[in-house]
DNA sequence: GCCGCTTTGTGCCTGCGTTCACAAATGAAC
DNA sequence: GTTCATTTGTGAACGCAGGCACAAAGCGGC
């Protein structure tokens, strides 16, 4: 399959596919924000422009002080929490200074204060309404999962194309029929939809998510979904983790050419101490 | 020049806390490989250094590379290959470089060649036997799920503490005890260990699993895990997913302070013609 | 009120990862 | 055999992210 030749690349480069986003180190593209500069809307908040790896760190610093919120801290260093979080403490303060200026010299963060304003910068002040597609093997687990409502992310609809499951509840939520996508995501202002069908319906649903108005997907079919512009794609890729493990075992088995598999290395407990 | 004092890095960055891999864009630390030199092991081989980012790619490039294998196709050429990716075609050229010279200029590339050498390289020439721990909801997709053991992921053993479940076959295996687990893994050479338990159980499962000489694990429990440092962690954090599309769902809300919600923005279908 | 201790916030440097652009290689046509 | 069209492979440039080290900033003790 030669196909196109022609055109060298004049105007190729340009037709950005968008939408397939590489299962993980991808998201390089720093999510930019043009510093809203005017528009009072958002007071003292000058939300510069926060790395995508930062964002996702800051996800996990959030639970993190969520759990010490609820065991009665009310302060903590950058030392314990990035400890906690298992970053390196300057890369946690640089982080955490995406957010502006909330700590106090000499004595640390204050946990509600920090709560708050990662939620503020994550958007999630609001709710995020959750639609799963596919109610198989997978998608069962990801309606009764509590662990998203309870974190503002509330499982609003369901769908699927098997007549035998079509009004049945899942998760205390009916399953509604694929074909009323569109309608049912737009009534109930769903924002994000979950993808777990086959990956050969994946395209299709993801076509019709779109038309209901979702702006953000999660995809767990391995596939490569095509979306417009403004359309965010992440991919959960389970065969690709599995096969990252995989290269850094055989990586590791090349490196030691000893015995055969030295197993037994059992090595106690992992305990890692100190530093 | 400021001189640089006290040491720039000289012995420093080994406090390397080493295990809770952060939720998506992490994993930096390009996979190195020292170069084996001597070792005539692999003969032509000179396994580099692979950047992780390249790594999860060619998983990906792998997946499409097996379909279009199935479809008859014998040849690509990196542009196709690359939209099918959906990435750029000068990054696959070089992921693929990463391999060795497997292309043929004027041509492309063969398809069986590539698969081969993706496979080579991903360690996948050999299978790794994988466990599953905490057969609940997601635990049960996990065992179920076909897509394993057709990638050479064969699902040999579950684990769980509910007394209910033991010895009860779950996608044809039987569920074992969880107190059973570094026996059985040392037994059926378990390489890779899923951990799909409660939060607070994970990190004994994981010491356990450890202990039985698994050298990989994938985490879905929402916390860091602790591992000696010749053990590989990847972590699944559903709810940070949501979350960083929360991020970018706001993000996008305040560039756009116009109407409310702007939905409806149906956008037919997400055709980018061009830039 | 001053001093010293602690911890934040950040400037700077380094290194990885992405992208461009082009030389080298190859096959086909004549 | 030469030339042309095509596509690979990679050197080099660039930008982002990570990490160190220190100045600035509070707090508490004396
Ligand atoms: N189960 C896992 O652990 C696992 C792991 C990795 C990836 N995945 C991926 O997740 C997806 C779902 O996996 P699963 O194990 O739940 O599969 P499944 O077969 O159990 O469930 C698929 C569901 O999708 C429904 N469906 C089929 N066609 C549909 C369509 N056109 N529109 C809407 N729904 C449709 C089916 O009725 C079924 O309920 C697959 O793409 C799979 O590759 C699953
Ligand atoms: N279900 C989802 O969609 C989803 C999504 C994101 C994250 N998670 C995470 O995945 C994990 C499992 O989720 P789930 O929905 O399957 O939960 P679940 O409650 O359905 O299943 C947990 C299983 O673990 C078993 N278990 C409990 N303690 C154990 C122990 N000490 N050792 C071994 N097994 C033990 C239980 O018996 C049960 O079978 C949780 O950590 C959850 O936060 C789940």
């Amino acid at each position: 399959m030669v196909a196109q030749r022609g055109r060298r690349n004049g105007a190729a480069a340009h037709k950005r596919t968008r939408g397939g986003a590489t299962p993980d180190a991808d998201n390089a593209p720093t999510a930019e924000i043009p510093a809203v500069a005017e528009n009072g809307a958002d007071p003292e908040v000058r939300a510069k422009s926060i790395p995508e790896a930062a964002v996702a760190r800051l996800a996990v610093y959030l639970r993190i002080l969520s759990a010490m919120a609820e065991q009665g801290a009310t302060t903590v260093s950058s030392e314990e929490l990035s400890t906690a979080a298992g970053v390196n403490s300057a890369k946690l303060r640089k982080d955490l200074s995406y957010l502006g200026s909330y700590g106090t010299r000499g004595v640390g963060y204050e946990v509600a204060v920090l709560v708050g304003q990662i939620e503020r910068v994550l958007g999630l002040t609001r709710q995020h309404k959750v639609a799963v597609v596919g109610i198989g093997n997978l998608g069962h687990a990801l309606a009764n999962y509590g662990g998203f409502p309870g974190r503002g992310f509330p499982v609003e609809a369901l769908f699927d194309i098997d007549p035998d499951l079509i009004g049945v509840p899942v998760g205390g939520i009916p399953v509604t029929h694929l074909d009323d996508i569109p309608q049912v995501c737009a009534d109930r202002q769903i924002s994000i939809g979950v993808i777990a069908t086959p990956p050969a319906a994946a395209q299709t649903v993801c076509d019709r998510l779109v038309e209901g108005g979702v702006q953000c997907i999660l995809n767990f079919a391995p596939v490569v979904l095509q979306v417009p512009e403004h359309v965010e794609v992440r991919k959960v890729d389970l065969a690709v983790e599995l096969q990252i493990l995989s290269f850094h075992v055989a990586r590791r088995a090349d490196n030691e050419p000893n015995g055969k598999v030295a197993e037994s290395t059992v090595a106690g407990n992992g305990a890692v101490l100190q530093s």
